[in-house]
RNA sequence: GGGCCAGUGGUCUAGUGGUUAUGACGUCGCGCUUACAACGCGGAGGUCGCCGGUUCAAUUCCGGCCUGGCCCA
C-alpha cells in the first residue's frame, strides 16, 4: 500500500536515480525509429527564467511522451555560448569595453562566464525533471561545434552564396559592430523635433513667402525644415518635396543652403515625402535611416557618413568632429539658435532602431562586410516551409510575412571577438581571399598561419580575418550539427532532416529562417519534419516579463515552495503559441491534482494485488465495460492531441476523466462492489488496468509522482525498470452499448447522490426508499444493475424499480419550437411562427391531449401554411412532458419518482 | 503604419451557425463519507469587446472599429 504523499523526498528521489539510471540514453544502434529534437541550446547568459522553463517542460513532454511510444528519442543537452550579449555582460560586470584588454584574454573572460552559467542552468534542468540526454551535449563555442559553422561557411563561399560587400549597416556605436536586420529592435522614444532655417541661394519672387513653410527675415528668403536630427546636417545632400505639393512648382530645382555647414543643396519632388510630417519639406542625409538609403540609391548620392564607428562626429562635420552624437547636436543646436536659425522645437514621440542588447540607438555605417545572399532565396525557403508542419499552423505565416519583406541579405560579420572566427586570410595587396581548408578546421586565423605563405595570385602578405560570424550563424547549423553533417555521413543519412524543432515564436526571423535557408542551401532537403511554437510567459498580471519592471519569475521559487510536477501542472496548462500569464493558482490547482492522483492511486493499491497481474475476466460488469470504454476513449483523443503537440487540451482531458469519472463516480460504485463482494474479479481487473493506465498518460507530464507510483504498485507486473520507457498504454475495450448504460447508472446514483446532500444526509446513510419509478427506456439497465446502485446509495434490500406507466400518467407540461427544423422550413416565416407557438402554448398542448399530435392547418399561425404535416412527429416542437402520479407521497427527482 | 494572435460570469478559460454557453479559481450554503475536508454535493453569478453586414437564425461567418500581446516597418 502507498504511504503517505512526500512530494520533496519523492521528486529529488528520481533525480537522482534517473542521473544513474541513464534512461534518457539516445542509442546510435538502436532499430528503434529515431524521434530526433533540435532543442534550442539555451543561451548562456544567466539563468532560466519561468518562459525557459515552460519551454523545456514543453519540450520534455513530447520527448517522454515519444519515448512511449517506442522512439529512441534524440534530446540533447546544450548551450549557446557565442556573441554580443555575454560580451556586453562581461564588458558591465567588469567595467571594460573589449578593446581594454587582450582579445584572447577577452575571450576567456566570456568563456568563464558562460560556463558559470551553464552549470546553473544544468542543475536548473534536472530540477525541472527535464529528460536530456547528457551524453549527445554541445555547447557552440567548443571547437567542435565551430569548426561545423566554419566548414559550413567554406561549402556556401565555394557555392558562390557568400560575398564581401561594401554597403551600409545597422551599426551600434557602443558594441561597435555590424548588425543584421533581425537584431534590430525598436524602441519608443520622446525625441525633438527642430525646425531650421535653409536660406535660397538665389533671389526669389515676395509672393513665395505666403505659402506656409517658407519665410522671410533679415538673412533673406528660407525654407523651413524639420528635423529631429540635426546633427547629420553635415551629411545634407539633397531636400525634398512631395510632387503634389502646392510649393513644388517654386521649389523645385531651386537651390539652398544648408544652416552652419553653408552646403548648396537641390530640390527635389519624390512620392515618398510625407507631406504631413514637419512642414512636409524634409532633408535628405547619408545616412539617417533605412528610408534615406532608398534615396541614396535613387539620386545616386555619394555615400559620406557624418558619425563614425564608434559614434562619434567625423572630418565632415568640421568643428563639431570628435564630438559623441548627442553632445554634437547639443552644440549645433545652440549655434543655430544663436544664429537665429532654430524656429521652434517641439517634442514627437517616435521609434527608433536600437540594438537589441544593449538599447543604444543604432546608426547607418559604410563598412565593408561579409554577406549570405538571402533575397535570391526567398522562394527556396517559402517552398521548404511548406513542406514541414508548423503547430499552430498561424505561426508559418509569420516566417512568410518576414521572408517576403527581405530587402537586404544577410550580414554574417561582426566585429567582436567572443564568437566563431571567419576562417580565411586576405591578401594585403590584391584583397584575394584565401579560404581555410576544411580539414583544418576548426582555425583562428588571428593565430593560426594559412594553408599558403603567400597570396597565390599575386604573392603578397596574407592578414587573417579578425572579423567573427554572426551567432545566428553558429545557432542555425544545429541540425547540421546534431546529426553529424560532415562527420560521419552514415549517421547524417540516418538523421537528417530532423523530427522537431521546438521554439519560441520571437525569433522565426532569426532561428528558423536563417536554419531553414542554410540548411536547405547547404544539403538541398528543409532540417525538420515539424517546428513547435511556444508562445511567451507573461508576468502574473499579464504583462511581459522584463527584469527592469522586476516582475521575472524564477521557477525555482516556484518549485522549492509547491515542487516539480506541480510547476509542470501549470507548464501543461499553457496552450502552445499562446502567450500565457504565470499564474500561482494553476499551480496550486496542480499541487492539488497530484495529490488526487496520489489518493486514487492509494486506493486502487489496497485493493490489487500488487504482485500478479490481474487477467481479463470473461464477464465484465456493466460500470466497468462503462469505464473502462470511457477510458479508451480518454487514450484515442490523447493520443491524437499528444501527435500535435496540444499539451493543454490533452492535460484537461485526462485530469477530467480522472477526477470526476473515475474518483467521484467509478472509484464509489467500486467501493459498493468490494465491500460486498460483487464483481471482484472485474472490479480488480479494472482498477489494474486503469490505475496503471492513468499513471502512463500522466508520466510525460508528472514524472516523479508517476514513477513512484509505477514502481510502488505496477513495476513488479509489469516489468519495464522506469514507467518512462515502458509503453504508451493500449486499448482494451470500447462498448458504445456499455458507455450509453453506464451513463443512465451513474447519472442515477449522482442524482441521488445529489439529493442526499441537498436533504442533509450523509452520503453513506441509508436511504429507505422501497421503489423507483424510472422512464420505460431506463428500466432494465437500472433494473440490471440494481446490486451496485443499492450498495453505492445504500439503499434497503427490497427496494425495487418499476416503470413509470401504470401509476403514472404523463402529462404535457411545457412545449417549444424547435428552431432547428422551423428554419431551414419556413425562412424569413421562422420569428413569426416560433414567437406564435411560444404565445399559444396551452392551446397547443390542449390540441396535442386530444388528438395525439398537431399540424399547420390546426395552428392558424398564417394563412400560408396549409398543409397537414404533423408538427410533433416532424419534431417541428418538443414537448416536456411531467408524469403525474396518483395516490402515492414521491419524491421527484426528474426523470425518477422515489417512493418512500 | 503592416502581419499574426486574443478579447466569453469577480478572475482565468473551453466551445459552438439553432434560442438553456463549458470548466476552473473565488464566493455563498450543506455534509467528515472504511483513498482524499488539501474532499464531496449544491446555489448565485454572463448584454460571449463595440458597430455594421450575410442568414429564417450570429457569441460563432464577413467587414470596420476599440483594447491587449508578439513580431516587423
Amino acid at each position: 500500500m502507498l504511504p503517505p504523499y512526500d512530494q520533496k523526498t519523492i521528486e529529488k528521489k528520481w533525480q537522482d536515480l534517473w542521473q544513474k539510471m541513464k534512461i534518457y540514453h539516445f542509442d546510435f544502434d538502436s532499430d528503434k525509429p529515431a524521434y530526433t529534437i533540435d532543442v534550442p541550446p539555451r543561451y548562456a547568459s544567466g539563468p532560466l527564467h519561468a518562459g525557459h522553463a515552460v519551454h523545456y517542460t514543453h519540450i520534455d513532454f513530447t520527448a517522454r511522451y515519444k519515448r512511449m511510444r517506442g522512439c529512441n528519442v534524440f534530446f540533447p543537452l546544450c548551450f549557446d555560448v557565442n556573441g554580443i550579449p555575454i560580451e556586453e555582460r562581461v564588458e558591465r560586470q567588469l567595467n571594460i569595453t573589449r578593446k581594454d584588454i587582450d582579445r584572447h584574454e577577452f575571450n576567456k573572460k566570456c568563456s568563464e562566464f558562460a560556463e558559470k552559467n551553464i552549470k546553473t542552468m544544468t542543475k536548473q534542468f534536472i530540477l525541472l525533471g527535464e529528460s536530456m540526454d547528457p551524453s549527445i551535449y554541445y555547447q557552440t563555442n567548443a571547437e567542435y561545434y565551430r569548426r561545423i559553422t566554419q566548414i559550413s561557411f567554406i561549402e556556401l563561399y565555394k557555392k558562390g552564396y557568400i560575398y564581401k560587400g561594401e554597403f551600409p549597416v545597422n551599426w551600434c556605436p557602443r558594441c561597435m559592430t555590424a548588425m543584421a536586420d533581425a537584431e534590430v529592435t525598436y524602441k519608443k522614444n520622446i525625441t525633438t523635433l527642430n525646425t531650421i532655417k535653409f536660406y535660397f541661394t538665389k533671389e526669389q519672387p515676395e509672393q513665395i513667402i505666403n505659402y506656409h513653410g517658407i519665410g522671410k527675415d533679415e538673412g533673406g528668403i528660407y525654407i523651413e525644415i524639420a528635423t529631429t536630427r540635426p546633427e547629420l546636417l553635415p551629411s545634407c545632400q539633397l531636400v525634398a518635396v512631395h510632387p503634389s505639393d502646392e510649393r513644388a512648382p517654386w521649389l523645385v530645382d531651386q537651390t539652398v543652403k544648408t544652416p552652419i555647414f553653408d552646403r548648396e543643396v537641390k530640390i527635389v519632388e519624390d512620392e515618398s515625402v510625407d507631406p504631413n510630417f514637419g512642414t512636409g519639406i524634409v532633408m535628405i542625409c547619408t545616412i539617417g535611416d533605412k528610408e534615406d538609403l532608398k534615396w541614396v540609391f535613387k539620386y545616386k548620392l555619394p555615400i559620406e557618413m557624418s558619425i563614425d564607428e564608434e559614434g562619434r562626429m567625423t572630418e565632415l562635420a568640421g568643428k563639431y568632429k570628435g564630438m559623441k552624437i548627442k553632445e554634437a547636436r547639443e552644440e549645433i543646436i545652440k549655434d543655430l539658435k544663436e544664429n537665429n536659425l532654430l524656429i521652434e522645437q517641439i517634442p514627437l514621440e517616435q521609434n527608433v532602431g536600437v540594438c537589441w542588447r544593449c538599447k543604444t540607438p543604432l546608426e547607418f555605417i559604410n563598412a565593408k562586410q561579409w554577406f549570405l545572399k538571402t533575397t535570391a532565396f526567398k522562394d527556396l525557403v517559402l517552398e521548404k516551409s511548406n513542406e514541414m508542419n508548423w503547430y499552430p499552423e498561424f505561426m508559418k505565416k509569420r516566417l512568410e510575412e518576414w521572408v517576403n519583406s527581405l530587402e537586404w541579405d544577410w550580414v554574417i560579420s561582426r566585429q567582436r571577438y567572443f564568437a566563431t572566427p571567419i576562417p580565411l586570410w586576405e591578401c594585403q595587396n590584391c584583397g584575394e581571399v584565401v579560404l581555410a581548408r576544411p580539414e583544418d578546421c576548426y582555425v583562428d586565423p588571428t593565430v593560426d598561419k594559412p594553408p599558403v605563405d603567400r597570396c597565390p595570385k599575386c604573392g603578397g602578405p596574407l592578414k587573417g580575418s579578425e572579423d567573427v560570424f554572426d551567432t545566428w550563424m553558429d545557432s542555425s547549423i544545429s541540425p547540421l550539427y546534431n546529426t553529424f553533417w560532415r562527420r560521419d555521413e552514415e549517421k547524417f543519412k540516418k538523421l537528417y532532416p530532423m523530427s522537431l524543432r521546438p521554439q519560441a515564436h520571437d525569433i522565426i526571423r532569426t532561428w528558423a529562417f536563417y536554419t531553414i535557408l542554410r540548411c536547405t542551401l547547404l544539403t538541398g532537403e528543409k532540417p525538420f519534419e515539424n517546428i513547435m511554437m511556444g508562445g511567451f510567459i507573461l508576468s502574473e498580471d499579464g504583462t511581459p516579463m522584463h527584469a527592469s519592471l522586476g516582475n521575472v519569475i524564477d521557477p525555482l521559487d516556484i518549485i522549492e515552495e509547491y515542487g516539480t510536477d506541480a510547476f509542470r501542472c501549470y507548464a501543461a496548462y499553457c496552450s502552445l503559441g499562446e502567450d500565457n500569464a504565470f499564474r500561482t493558482k494553476d499551480v496550486i490547482r496542480g499541487r492539488r491534482l497530484l495529490r488526487k492522483l496520489w489518493n486514487i492511486e492509494q486506493f486502487v493499491s489496497k485493493n490489487i494485488d500488487t504482485s500478479k497481474k490481474p487477467e481479463k475476466p470473461d464477464k465484465l460488469a456493466t460500470i466497468d465495460r462503462w469505464i473502462l470504454s470511457k477510458y479508451t476513449d480518454l487514450l484515442r483523443k490523447s493520443t491524437k492531441l499528444m501527435d500535435s503537440f496540444d499539451y493543454s487540451q490533452t492535460m484537461k482531458e485526462i485530469e477530467y476523466f480522472v477526477w470526476h469519472e473515475f474518483a467521484d463516480h467509478y472509484l464509489e460504485m467500486a467501493k459498493s462492489a468490494l465491500y460486498n463482494n460483487q464483481n471482484i474479479e472485474s472490479t480488480r481487473y479494472t482498477l489494474y488496468t486503469i490505475g496503471l493506465g492513468i499513471i502512463k498518460l500522466f508520466a510525460p507530464f508528472l514524472p516523479h509522482i508517476t514513477e513512484e507510483i509505477y514502481q510502488d504498485m505496477y513495476k513488479q507486473t509489469e516489468g519495464d525498470k522506469s514507467v518512462h520507457i515502458s509503453s504508451w498504454p493500449e486499448e482494451v475495450l470500447y462498448d458504445a452499448e456499455a458507455m450509453e448504460d453506464g451513463e443512465i447508472v451513474k447519472n442515477f446514483i449522482a442524482k441521488i447522490r445529489a439529493y442526499k446532500s441537498e436533504q442533509g444526509i450523509a452520503l453513506n446513510a441509508p436511504l429507505n426508499i422501497k421503489k423507483t419509478y424510472v422512464p420505460r427506456e431506463y428500466i432494465h439497465i437500472l433494473e440490471g444493475n440494481s446490486a451496485i446502485i443499492k450498495a453505492t446509495l445504500k439503499l434497503p434490500e427490497d427496494h425495487e424499480f418499476l416503470e413509470g406507466k401504470p401509476d403514472i400518467v404523463e402529462k404535457i407540461t411545457a412545449i417549444k419550437p424547435n428552431p432547428a427544423k422551423i428554419g431551414p422550413r419556413f425562412k424569413k416565416q421562422s420569428q413569426e411562427i416560433i414567437k406564435w407557438i411560444n404565445q399559444h402554448q396551452q392551446d397547443i398542448i390542449d390540441i396535442i391531449q386530444q388528438k395525439g399530435d398537431i399540424n399547420w392547418h390546426d395552428l392558424q399561425v398564417t394563412s400560408t401554411i396549409e398543409d397537414e404535416e404533423k408538427l410533433l412527429e416532424n419534431n417541428y416542437i418538443i414537448t416536456e412532458k411531467t408524469p403525474q402520479v396518483e395516490g402515492w407521497k414521491v419524491t421527484h427527482i426528474e426523470p425518477f419518482y422515489l417512493i418512500t
